[in-house]
DNA sequence: TATTAACACGAAACCGTTTTCGTTTGATGC
DNA sequence: GCATCAAACGAAAACGGTTTCGTGTTAATA
C-alpha cells in the first residue's frame, strides 16, 4: 500500500522548500527551468495529485453541488440527476446526491450536513412534507449564509432564489384541450393533493381547458392521491363509481395503473377512453398501448439547474438577483389518444 | 448574509483562545462549568457548526461515500443507490454519485477525482466498456492506495476487495427451470454480450437449466444486444425468424419491448407464449400483462455494500481480508407466465 | 512556610495546500 | 567599488478545526 505522495514528501526528497514545489508545479516564473522540470518529473513519476479537501479549506470552494431530492426511485428525478451530474462533471464539479424521501425533517438534516462546509451549493425539489407544512426555514438559513440556491419542479415563492420548472399549468391545460378537441367531455384528472406545487398548477391547467371550451367542471371527476403510496383501492373505486371518457394523471404510475384497470373491465383504450400522463419516461414508452404524455424535460431541466447555480458560484458579483426559468412542456402523443 | 461563524470569532468574542473554544464545545472536563456554559450558549445563539472540510482535512476522514455507477435510469441502480443512501446517511454519511454512462474513460476520470481526499471509500459497479476491455487499472491503484472498495453486481476477479452480487446463475437456472416446468421446449434467451459478467452468468444458468432437463440448446434462440441501446430492429427481426413459446429477458425493457412485439403478432401472453425478465421494477409490476421476474433485491444490494465498505473503512486493521457476498435471486410470480 | 497536586486554560503543532512577502545571490550600471 | 535590480527560492501565514503539552493559579498538604 503505498501511501499518497503530498507537497512535503516531494520537497524533503528534492530538497526544496514546499513553496517551490507548489510553485513549480504550477509552472511558476518564479522558478527556474531546471528545478521546474525536476519537480515536475519526480511528481509525475510519483504520481502525484493535489489533496482535494486541502485546497477546499483553502479556497473555500469545494465543487461539489448537493442536490436534495424527494426520490429517486422516480424515472422524472432520475432524469434531472442525469441532466446535472452532465452538466456538473463537465465543468468539474461532483454531485452529492441526498434523499429526502419525501420527508422534512429528512430534507433539513441533509442541508443542514451538506451546508457545513461539503458543498458550494444546492439544487433542490421539496418534499411533500415540505410543501404542506409551508416551512422554509432550513432555506432561508442557507440562503442567508450566502450559499446559493437553484430550486426546480417543486418550488416555493417564499425564498428568493433562482428556480427552474415547466410550466405545469400549460402542460395540463394542453393535454387537457387535446382530449377535449378529440371530443372527450368526461374528462378526469387524477392528481395529489393541491399543497403540492406542481399538483396545483397542473389541476388549475385542466380547469381552465375545460372553462374555455364550455365544458362542466365535475368535481367527482377529480381524484386527490397521497404522494407518498400508490392507493390502489381508491383509484379502483373511483373508476367504478365514475363514468369517464378520458383521464388526465399528474404521473406515470397512476396513468399506468389505472389504464390497466379500464382494461380489465374491458374498455378499449384509446377508443373508449382515452389517458394522458405526465413524465416521458419508459413505463410511458413502454406501456401497451403506449402512453400520450405531457413530457417534462427532466434532463434539459437537470443542465439548466446545474448551468444557473454553476454560474452563481463563480460569479463574484453579490448582486441579488434571480431568475425563474420556465420550460415548455412537450405534448408526446401515443397509442393511448386518438390518431 | 451573515457568514459562518467559526471557532476563532466565538474565542475573540468571549476573550477565550481557539482551544477553550473548542473543548467546551465537546464538553471537555478540562474546562470549568461556567466556561463551557457560556461557550455552548454563544455557539447556540450563533448556531456555530463546524466546518466539515476542516474537520475532514484533520482527521482524514470525509464521511463521504464515493459510487461510481454506469446509469441512474435504470431501475435496479436506483434501487440500489436508494439501499446505499438509507444505509450510509443513517451512519452518518453522505453520498457521492457520479456516472461512468458505461464509458471506461469516465469511469476513471470520475474515480480520479474523487479518490484525491474526496471521499473514503468507493461503491461501484463497473461499466460495460471496463468489462469488455478487461482494465482495472484505475481499480488497482485505488486499493493499493489503501482506500476501500466495494464492486456489486458488475464486478471482476482481478481486483480484491469486497464484492456484493446476486446469484444470477441461479436466476437464470430458477427463471428457466420454471418455463421448462410449465411445458415449454422453444425457450430464447435475450441478453447482452457475454464480457458483462452478468449476462455471462446468466446465459450460464440458462444453458444448465437446458441440460439438466435434456431440452436442445438452439444457439440461434440466443440473441445478444447492446448494453448501451435498445436494438429495436433486430429484436423484431428475432421474432420473426424464430419460433418460440418462452422468452428470458435480462433486464425489464427487453422483456416489455419483445412482450409488446409478439403481442401484436396476435399471440396470447402467457398461454401462447411466456415471458420472464430480471429486474423487479415499476417497468414489470404495471407492464400488461404483469411480468413475471427475477428480483433482485437492489436495495438491499446497496444497504449491504453500503455496510461493507463503512466497516472497512472504520476497521482500524490492517488486516487483508475481502468477502464476497451472494445474494439469492427470487422468483416473483405474475401474469406474463402461466399460473 | 515550602511543596505539591488539581484545576483551568493557552500555545502551538498539525492536516495539505496557496500565496504573499521577504531574502540571498550574482549581474549590471555608473 | 558601490548601489540597484532581477532571478530564484524560502519562511510563514492562512484556511478551521483537534489535540498534546505545557503553565499559571489556587488550595491542600507536610
Amino acid at each position: 500500500m503505498k501511501a499518497k505522495i503530498t507537497l512535503k514528501d516531494i520537497a524533503r526528497e528534492l530538497e526544496v522548500s514546499i513553496s517551490t514545489v507548489s510553485k513549480a508545479l504550477k509552472n511558476s516564473e518564479e522558478i527556474s527551468r531546471d528545478t521546474k522540470e525536476k519537480v515536475q518529473a519526480f511528481a509525475k513519476l510519483y504520481n502525484y495529485k493535489p489533496n482535494n479537501i486541502a485546497i477546499s479549506l483553502k479556497n473555500k470552494r469545494t465543487k461539489n453541488i448537493g442536490v436534495v431530492i424527494p426520490a429517486i426511485v422516480h424515472h422524472f428525478f432520475t432524469t434531472v440527476i442525469r441532466g446535472i451530474e452532465k452538466y456538473a462533471n463537465a465543468h468539474g464539479y461532483n454531485v452529492i446526491v441526498c434523499l429526502s424521501e419525501e420527508s422534512f425533517d429528512k430534507e433539513v438534516i441533509n442541508m443542514e450536513m451538506l451546508a457545513n462546509g461539503s458543498i458550494d451549493g444546492f439544487i433542490m425539489s421539496l418534499s411533500s412534507e415540505t410543501q404542506q407544512k409551508g416551512d422554509y426555514n432550513h432555506l432561508k438559513e442557507v440562503t442567508e449564509q450566502g450559499i446559493p440556491v437553484v430550486l426546480f419542479d417543486r418550488i416555493t415563492n417564499e425564498i428568493d432564489c433562482d428556480k427552474v420548472v415547466i410550466d405545469d399549468q400549460l402542460g395540463a391545460y394542453m393535454a387537457t384541450k387535446k382530449l377535449i378537441d378529440q371530443g372527450r367531455r368526461k374528462i378526469a384528472l387524477i392528481t395529489t393533493d393541491d399543497y403540492l406545487s406542481v399538483s396545483k398548477a397542473r389541476t388549475q391547467g385542466y380547469r381552465k381547458a375545460l372553462q374555455e371550451s364550455d365544458v362542466d367542471i365535475n368535481e367527482s371527476r377529480i381524484l386527490k392521491l397521497s404522494t407518498m403510496e400508490m392507493d390502489e383501492e381508491r383509484i379502483q373505486q373511483f373508476f367504478d363509481t365514475n363514468e369517464v371518457d378520458a383521464v388526465l394523471c399528474v404521473n406515470e404510475i397512476f396513468t399506468v395503473y389505472s389504464m390497466r384497470l379500464v382494461q380489465e373491465k374491458g374498455l378499449d383504450i384509446p377508443n373508449d377512453i382515452s389517458f394522458i400522463g405526465f413524465t416521458d419516461g419508459k413505463l410511458s414508452r413502454y406501456a401497451n398501448p403506449s402512453l400520450t404524455v405531457v413530457a417534462q424535460h427532466g434532463e434539459k431541466m437537470g443542465e439548466i439547474s446545474a448551468q444557473m447555480l454553476i454560474d452563481k458560484v463563480e460569479s463574484e458579483e453579490e448582486e441579488e438577483s434571480f431568475q425563474t426559468k420556465i420550460l415548455e412542456p412537450t405534448l408526446v402523443i401515443r397509442n393511448s389518444t386518438i390518431n
